[in-house]
DNA sequence: CCACATCTGTAGTGAACACTACATATCTGG
DNA sequence: CCAGATATGTAGTGTTCACTACAGATGTGG
């Protein structure tokens, strides 16, 4: 039995262009008209590619998360909870703002609320997010042990204020803040989490 | 020449139902049926009244800050910056987590992302965002000039920030976090405006 | 070269959408 | 009580949506 006809496009280009798309315009703003041309594709090969819509935006999803997870892994490394807060938070002030990509972040403009029928779409952001959330916990938990961080700080209630100064960031990005304005705020930011370090300078 | 038939619904009560909806799918996923049956009307009584589906979310804006101004305004009525800071946000975490409305904030949910024909909708949503944070920035610039705020402090930036972690806890709040996790988080974004502060305790 | 499997493009499908025509009902001013 | 004005309920309108049937194209294994 043969193999069938070789498929004529290449699936993580076609990706990175409906990550856009999704990006752009949310889960529910985006339309199919508009995915399959921006991947160069028709809709059959669309949905024999990707299921549906909702498979489509998580393999959009999946890619996202693994370039970020790289990033994240580059942030983490740094040697004290501020200096990852830090590099965390400024390094989302330029990528939020890189003309390369829509503004914001695709685990928030893909979908905040959405109706029926995509009720589970602000979850699959929300799972995203948390992906990086407990990363960054780890890395507080490690801190503390390290003595970095006070032995009175929580280093998921650290985690989880990091991550929503990401998400209030990425909406200030979308909605048409500049470069500036959000490192301003990250260095704000990184304030709170020196004043749980010990060796404040 | 006679005044007509007068309208047999409340507008006021008729938007609280709207905002509602809105509040909880955003403006796209918002439907016209959805909205009528919650405001207990037919669709020509809501375009006569309000227009179209975006005239009818400007109206429950406008309904949403008015109620929202009346807060803000006991907000910065607050002694120092410090505590408007931690009147604001915590404020926000039960604000936000409170059952009786929706989670998170209308001004997020609304709207973010929008599809073709519906971009300045995240737009309209941003300029009301923006009042509250000019709001902030008054009243951290009187902080400043009364010696509250350190004079190397950056009232604007501050406001941005502020308002940025207002953003990120209802991201959080629609996407499931509880009040003691809000809580924990403006617990610690205060820590950053005290920071700027001159008299930390 | 043939049977078979998979992809691709054209051209739709039914459903859901925002919005409205129209007849009827209910008011005010004279 | 009548004329004008506005609201209401029924029942649609055209458009756009996600998704797909189908026929032809292009590959592999025998």
């Amino acid at each position: 039995m043969g193999m069938g006809r070789p498929r004529e496009f290449d699936a993580e280009t076609a990706l990175d262009q409906a990550m856009e798309v999704f990006w752009r315009h949310g889960y529910e703003g985006a339309t199919i008209a508009q995915l399959t041309e921006a991947m160069g594709i028709n809709p059959p090969s669309l949905y024999a590619c990707f299921g549906n819509k909702e498979g489509l935006l998580k393999a959009a999803l999946d890619r996202y998360s693994k370039l970020r997870g790289v990033w994240m892994d580059e942030v983490v490394a740094a040697p004290t909870a501020r200096e990852v807060a830090e590099r965390m938070l400024l390094g989302i002030a330029d990528k939020q703002t890189d003309p390369a990509n829509p503004p914001g972040c695709l685990l928030v403009q893909g979908g905040i609320a959405c109706g029926t029928g995509s009720e589970n779409v602000p979850f699959e952001l929300a799972a995203r997010r948390a992906e990086n959330e407990d990363q960054l916990r780890d890395r507080f938990i490690r801190a503390k042990a390290e003595g970095d961080l006070k032995p009175t700080s929580d280093p998921a209630a650290l985690a989880r204020y990091v991550s929503a100064v990401s998400v209030g960031m990425g909406v200030m990005a979308s909605s048409g803040s500049d470069r500036e304005a959000l490192r301003q705020v990250a260095s704000v930011a990184v304030q709170a989490v020196e004043a749980q370090s010990v060796g404040r300078t």
